[in-house]
RNA sequence: GGAGUCGGCCGGACAGUCGCUAUCGCGGGUGCUCGAAUUUUCCGUGAUGGGAGUUCGGGGCCGCGAUGGAGGAAAGUCCGGGCUCCGCAGGGCAGAGUGCCAGGUAACGCCUGGGGGGCGUGAGCCCACGGAAAGUGCCGCAGAAAAUAUACCGCCUAAGCAGUUCGCUGCCGGUAAGGGUGAAAUGGUGCGGUAAGAGCGCACCGCGCAGCUGGCAACAGGUGUGGCAGGGUAAACCCCACUCGGAGCAAGACCAAAUAGGAAUCCCAUGGUGCGGCCCGUACCGGAUUCGGGUAGGUCGCUUGAGGUGUGUGGUGACACACAUCCCAGAUGAAUGACUGUUCUUGACAGAACCCGGCUUACAGGCCGACUCCUUUU
């Protein structure tokens, strides 16, 4: 398995996952215009989970490029996660460029590996 | 050349790398699952039994390869169907909708053709376009009066009465031509007529009625006749004609763990516990297998269809028919993307969620065809 693939093993894909993130998340990530919510897991690898409300971001067209990015990014830098389940939230305004939105996401997992290093906590 | 009308089409392109998803093919890759076989083997009971392994086949997963992968509006969810489940003897009422005529269609509030009215020099465009002598309601402001009519400014003084300076004045009256108000004032114009006037009479126009001609019809044309009914509003109630059962793919169908409870059959023990002093009796308490209901979860529904394209035939046209040919998204925490490069005209509105036919709304820019008006040149 290449690192750069985006297979249904790196999603989260029902509402049991995701509950628990919302319920115990170890580590936050806040921006004017998203929230990552992170959990460890005791999986093999990181798994992603979005959350783009229609009332956030209205249009279908808006919603579903967010996600395209966010996926994106999140597949070029797995190898560099540990494992853990993360939650991108959109907050409001968040109609930003697509370029910009896309250089600003590296330095959130590089800024999520380091966090997660220095506290040094695992899913016991 | 300029201005414009109508109809149709396109909605950046190409290459490379890395991804997502569906289908197909290949691969003894597979520690998952189902079924069958088994001369294999292990465990266990009081009894039926329960595993493990091997072989074969299917599915899943994994790897590789090939191919396909958002729209003209996918949108708003405003109409109409298909498809499901529920309801339903038949009829009526209520309610909702539609509303010139004919045709097309599975159906429509859609489309086509035609009629009528309005706008435009024109190509063309627009119309909720049945009924106001069935009834009820409403009609601001202005205006005398907004609907069983009425008389503000006016006009008239013929007839009757009174007065008189014999000019006329007043009363009783007549009238709706003119003015003024308004979106709208009880047909319009002209002539006659009259005291002044008035469909009071006549002509033409308008309107109503009757029959005639053309047309399937809406309607049009012309003939005769009636002096004229009588404001507007029906997207006010209403009347008339026609149409309509309800819910929606979270429809619905199937498979089905774990846990709890239920039913049936078999097994052995005639055992334990409660009631009881004891017997009898009675209630509850095992094991195995099977069955039905059913939750999580999963599968189907799910894309081959009132389908696309081409040709021919019929029709003014919407469309229909025949033949040939093609298969063109099917996701489900929800795919159809990201990066790099080249190029042009620098890319708008915008994302399928059961499927079709419409309507409406949004939209950068571009292409094609037909037609109209104006201007110039030959």
């Amino acid at each position: 398995m290449s690192g750069q693939s985006f297979g249904r093993d790196k999603r989260m894909l029902d509402q049991a996952s995701f509950q628990r993130v919302f319920d115990e998340a170890c580590y936050r990530i806040s921006h004017k215009n998203y929230l990552i919510l992170v959990r460890p897991n005791s999986g093999s690898g990181a798994r992603l989970g979005l959350v783009i409300g229609k009332k956030k971001v209205p249009t279908a067209v808006a919603r579903n490029q967010i996600k395209r990015l966010v996926r994106e990014s999140f597949r070029r830098h797995w190898t560099q996660l540990p494992p853990v389940d993360v939650i991108f939230l959109a907050r409001s305004g968040l109609n930003i460029s697509a370029s910009q939105l896309y250089t600003q996401l590296p330095k959130a997992w590089i800024k999520l590996q380091e966090e997660v290093k220095n506290t040094g906590r695992t899913e016991s």
